[in-house]
DNA sequence: GTGAACAACATTGTTTACAATAATGCACAC
DNA sequence: GTGTGCATTATTGTAAACAATGTTGTTCAC
C-alpha cells in the first residue's frame, strides 16, 4: 500500500504477507505476468518461498487494489484492464494530478524546483539519446515528484494505484518511437509552470499532458483492437 | 455453521470472507465501531460466526480499503481519519464528482432526469419536515445517482470508498440543524444543471456544493479540535 | 463417431493446531 | 513508594491437514 516496497532485507518485522504482496505487485507492474495469466497459489508459494497463508493474503490485497481478480473456487489471475477502463483511468488521473500540480506550484521550494528541473533535463537527454527506458523512468519520477511536492496524501495514493492498473497501456505507448518526443515539451511545461509558482498554469499543463496521453492511447489501441 | 440464508439468501455461494468483510464494513460505516476501537479477531469470530481465516481476510480487505489499520503483532483497529485527511478527501471528491456530473449532464436520459428530480423533491420535503435522517439518505442517493448516470466506473468506485472513509465527519456535519437548509439549494442546482444537459454548469454546481462541504467541515471541526 | 455419465486430478476454501510477539501483572530490591 | 525484571497472559502470525469445488480425461451406450 505504501511506498516502503524497498525489500525485505533492510526492514525487519515486515509480515510475509506484505512482502509477498509487494513483490507480486512489482512483478505484475513490471510485466512479468501477462494479463489474464493464472496465479496458482502453489506456484507463488514456490516462487516467493512463502507459506500459503501469506500468498493468499497477498492475493486478497492485490485483488482489492485492482491488479488481480479472483473467481470463487477457480483461483486468481492478473486482471486485464480493457481500453474503456484504461481511458477512464487517464481521465481520473487528469482530474487528480492537475489538482496536485496546482498545489505543488503553491508549495514548491528550492529543493523541489531543483528536483523537477533535474528530471526535465534527464528526460531531454533521454529523448536526445533515444533511451526509451530512461525516459519512461524519468516520466514516472516526474509525476511522482509533482505529487510529493503537492504535500497531499490521498490523491497521490489513488493515482499510484491507478497507474499500476493500466501499466500495460503506458508501457506499450511509451514504446512508440515518436511518443517521447511528443510528450517531452508537455512535461517541460509542467516543470516550468510549477517552478513559476503559477497554480493555474501548472494545472493546465498537467491536464493538457494527460489529455495528450488520453488521445494517444485511444488512437493507438482503438485501432489495434 | 453457515447461516447465509439470513444474509444472501438466493445469492450463489459468496465466500465467508466476503460476507464478513461486507458486514464489518457496514458496521464501521454505520458507526457501530468507534474510531481507533480495537478489532480483536476472536470477538469478530463470535460476532459474525465465521472462521478465523475469514475474519482475517476481511480485515485485510478493509485495511486496503482504508477503513482499518493493522499493526504487526498488535492487531487491527478502526482507522481514525484526521481532519486534514478528511478535507483532502472532500477535495478529491470535488475533482472526481464534478467530472462525473459533467458526464452525467451529457448522457442523462428521461429516466435519469426523473430519478434526480424525485430525489430533489425528497430532499426538499425532508428539509420542510425537519427529517435529518431522510435528508441524509437522499443526499447519499443523489450523489450516487449522478455517478450512475455518468456511466463511469472508475471514479464512482473511488468516490464510494472515500465517502466510507470519512463517514464520521459527514454524519456529524449533517446533524448540524441548519446544514440541510444550507445545502438544499446546492443540491437542487446540481439536479437542474444535469437535467438542463449543461455539463459545465453541472460540474460547477457539484464543485460549489463540495466546496461548501469543505468549508463547513473545516469550520465545524477546526474549532472543535 | 458422438454425447453423457463418471472417475481421477488439480486447485482453492476452511478449520485446526502451533509458534512468535507484545501487553500485563506481580514480586522484589532499594 | 517506586521502579525494574521476570513470568504470565492475551493476541496475532504461520504452518499444516482436511474438505469442497471445479476441471479434465475416459469409458460406454447408442
Amino acid at each position: 500500500m505504501t511506498q516502503e516496497a524497498v525489500d525485505q532485507g533492510t526492514r525487519e518485522s515486515v509480515s510475509d504477507a506484505d512482502r509477498v504482496a509487494s513483490r507480486l505487485r512489482q512483478a505484475i507492474v513490471a510485466g512479468d505476468f501477462a494479463p489474464r495469466q493464472r496465479l496458482v497459489e502453489t506456484d507463488l508459494i514456490e516462487m516467493f518461498d512463502a507459506s500459503r497463508g501469506a500468498v493468499r493474503a497477498a492475493l486478497a490485497t492485490l485483488t482489492v487494489e485492482g491488479l488481480v481478480e479472483k473467481i470463487r473456487n477457480r483461483g486468481a489471475r492478473v486482471r486485464a484492464v480493457d481500453l474503456d477502463e484504461a481511458l477512464e483511468i487517464v481521465e481520473v488521473r487528469a482530474a487528480l494530478e492537475s489538482m496536485c500540480a496546482a498545489r505543488a506550484a503553491e508549495r514548491v521550494d528550492d529543493a523541489g524546483m531543483a528536483r523537477l528541473r533535474d528530471l526535465g533535463e534527464v528526460m531531454r537527454g533521454a529523448v536526445d539519446s533515444g533511451d526509451g527506458e530512461a525516459y519512461s523512468q524519468a516520466n514516472r519520477d516526474l509525476h511522482q515528484a509533482v505529487m510529493d511536492i503537492s504535500g497531499s496524501k490521498v490523491a497521490p495514493d489513488i493515482v499510484q494505484r491507478l497507474r499500476a492498473q493500466n501499466v500495460r497501456y503506458r508501457i506499450q505507448l511509451s514504446m512508440q518511437p515518436h511518443r517521447p518526443a511528443t510528450s517531452l515539451p508537455e512535461h517541460l511545461e509542467i516543470v516550468e509552470a510549477v517552478c513559476a509558482k503559477d497554480p493555474e498554469r501548472a494545472a493546465n499543463a498537467m491536464r493538457a499532458h494527460l489529455e495528450s496521453v488520453f488521445s494517444a492511447t485511444k488512437e493507438y489501441f482503438g485501432n489495434r483492437k
